[in-house]
DNA sequence: TATTATACTGTACATATATTCAGTATTTTT
DNA sequence: AAAAATACTGAATATATGTACAGTATAATA
């Protein structure tokens, strides 16, 4: 890290005042107005220096987009997921490809990495213990082995449910439910899209 | 301070996640980026009701100018919550009050604070799709309503089953398992501890 | 029953703000 | 001696942003 000036410290300790104080960064005119500029190009270039020099981060064309540099921990592994609308799991049909909402929650909260919550519609995974309205965490990916939860894609059609392959050609999709009949897909006649495994549930009531 | 909805709690988890990230607050737009939100006015409603409850001061006028009021109460939106295993929930015995190990999760993870992670053991409650080894997010409470699932015990047996009470004297836990019988519970010869019920669920598979 | 609080979408607009361009001047580095 | 960095003023502008206004809808409260 390169040396600082004087003025440049100047500031520095302004942004770091103004945010102790406030809560928030300062603009380019409070700095002004704080240290007597009448410009704010003066506090523009000094902030660029400042950057140059590896004392703070800015956010271009956003408002007060400075934040100081900090030696170390950012322990965030944070994340909004979104929700996913699955119309009717039963008898699959149309998925909506809708975000309903998104939640908040750690990139490690399941085993493993995952990209959405799928909302179940349906009970045809019942026995699994997937009820309606259940939100699973699915991971994109085709590492799919034999009884895993798969969401399937024939056609438009999407569809929760344990996969199970039979054979080179044959595919079955098994439901969790005696009301439901297995998905028997001949590779060679339909196409199967596997949009991701189940990697985890989370329900509300 | 004023009761938080669970809506202005994720707003308020938004602003604490996003200061942590960026060094600054979010706009109106950020919070509905993140939330789902469709228009900014949904984040403004919810910010004006955060800082009229006093979890908020914000700036009028100024970008960005919100700030998080330093309380006790709110150290952070992530806290660690323990998962306490339940040895058996088929035929309910002794509950060990073991921590086994801790969640991170937002507080407002689930449409109500909850208290504790318990891991279930047993398929008692399988068609309400409580499964084996799930976690059942409980919330420590009296407040009891017929249909709920509750986390029972009598004497030192702890058992996660349905609430109905049937006179002022009995109360029936209910399993969701042909394969169990109900637990007529009579109030004036056992005593009936009721540690909480579940506000949600989570599985990890 | 009326009212308030909550929880949104959607549009619009004034202004808060970042940022560029054109200068001037001094100091430091190459 | 030339180039680059520092340290400013001043004006201009595109856009980022707060915020008001007009709706819709549901739940809680008085």
């Amino acid at each position: 890290m390169k040396e600082i000036t004087s003025q440049q410290q100047r500031v520095l300790d302004c942004i770091q005042i103004y945010l102790n104080k406030t809560g928030f960064p300062p603009t380019r005119a409070d700095i002004c107005k704080k240290l007597g500029f009448k410009s704010p190009n003066s506090a523009e270039t000094h902030l660029r220096a400042l950057e140059k020099k590896g004392f703070i981060n800015i956010e271009s064309g956003t408002s007060r987009g400075i934040s100081i540099v900090n030696n170390e921990n950012y322990i965030n592994s944070e994340n909004e997921y979104p929700v996913i609308g699955l119309v009717a799991a039963g008898s699959p049909t149309l998925a909506e490809e809708n975000i309903e909402k998104t939640i908040n929650c750690p990139e490690s909260f399941f085993d493993s990495s995952f990209d959405y919550f799928l909302k179940v519609k349906g009970l045809s995974m019942k026995n699994a213990g997937i009820m309606e309205d259940d939100l699973i965490a699915v991971k994109k990916t085709n590492d799919i082995k034999n009884g895993d939860i798969v969401i399937a894609r024939i056609a438009d059609e999407v569809t929760v449910k344990f996969f199970n392959r039979k054979s080179s050609k044959i595919v079955e999709l098994e439901p969790a439910n005696d009301d439901f009949k297995n998905i028997v897909v001949n590779l060679e006649q339909e196409e199967l899209h596997i949009e991701g495994k189940s990697v985890g549930l989370l329900r509300k009531n």
